[in-house]
DNA sequence: GAATAAAAACCGACCGGTCGGTATGATTTT
DNA sequence: AAAATCATACCGACCGGTCGGTTTTTATTC
């Protein structure tokens, strides 16, 4: 059993998640996420080959658990505007519980402007949402449920719409309550979508 | 004369815009900005007191010149629409043009959501923003170009959608000519605000 | 199941190097 | 010559990562 290195494992990895997003990537130190976790440095660089496997690992994690709301979301609901909107909730829901997550995501990207590594591992999901989203914009297209749009424009727009309420959120936490905002701004985005028979 | 003295801060300038957008404000050591600069460092903390400060400077500058952009924008146009389109077409420009600055924005988010001092620069202009489009969203209905609507929601709506493209293009540079995409993502949100008469 | 060997996990002192910032003196400008 | 401006050497703190050695777990043998 090796139990007690998971445990290890986990412990670094819950410290780095907090640390990271309060304080930003580099501003951690490994020696930090160290004592944080109750973990000494040689654990750490027994478990990780450097800090940055740390950070990659996070988010892989993190990528893979949107990835499966997302399609949990699109099984339940065969409605496409409200699949949307139902994914902007869940995207709220991120915003209130997850302080923690959101600022990583920042922190990810700067990261990603500059390590080719891990733009690699960024760029293709991230390409993946795009078509994920043009596809249900088609699919409402082709149920009569929304304009006649470039679907690839229109995805552009939904993406562009998440992102920037993403960082609207992190700037400014306090400036509105964001889990509502994002709804609302959504039902306007897709009303604006919508075709004008229904 | 301070010409000397002049040229010496804005060739620091210059090589702090050019080195923070390329590694990043961490990244980049003030003994890097000052040889690209050419000039010592007895003569950077000669004219700022901190590295940080020199941050500050460069932010207000490009709070400036948006500023201005889009005040000088919005007097030209006297459509809502258009107005509003246009000054995405002046982002679009920027992205292109700017490689240089977009990740200083970044950057900044970064640093404004951790140190207070640039939160609070940087909270008050992004407000202002906020209440500006708000105001020219109030100023479509009031003419009846665009349909009634919540002037706020639609004013974050378009702040979102704004950042959201600065972020995907700064993300992902090559995935589209964002110039282009701005403009028709732009196009495509207004027409779903616009009022059905017209 | 006790003993033992081998492997995996863990510890923490330590290293090379970097960084922001300072101290002090030289050089220019006025 | 006084004041502003710039150059250089230097400091202390810190950081990511290494390394030799110790402890714990697992596998094997009797």
């Amino acid at each position: 059993m090796q139990q007690r290195s998971e445990e290890t494992r986990s412990k670094i990895i819950e410290a780095a998640t907090t640390l990271f997003s309060k304080h930003g990537y580099d501003a951690t130190g490994v020696a930090e996420i160290c004592t944080t976790a109750g973990v000494s440095k040689g654990a750490f660089y027994h478990h990780f080959p450097t800090k940055q496997a740390v950070f990659m690992t996070l988010l892989e994690t993190w990528l893979a658990d949107i990835d499966t709301g997302f399609e949990l979301i699109r099984q339940q609901s065969p409605n496409v505007s409200e699949t949307i909107i139902q994914m902007a909730q869940m995207a709220g829901g991120v915003f209130q519980a997850a302080d923690v997550r959101l600022s990583i995501f920042l922190e990810f990207w700067m990261q990603a402007h500059r390590d080719p590594e891990i733009w690699q591992a960024a760029i293709a999901p991230y390409r993946r949402y795009q078509d994920f989203f043009a596809g249900l914009v088609s699919q409402g297209i082709a149920d009569g449920s929304l304009r006649s749009v470039d679907p690839e424009a229109a995805a552009r727009l939904l993406v562009s719409q998440a992102v920037g309420m993403l960082m609207q959120a992190l700037f400014d936490p306090a400036g509105a309550n964001w889990a509502v905002e994002v709804e609302q701004s959504m039902r306007l985005l897709m009303d604006g979508l919508k075709s004008s028979e229904q």
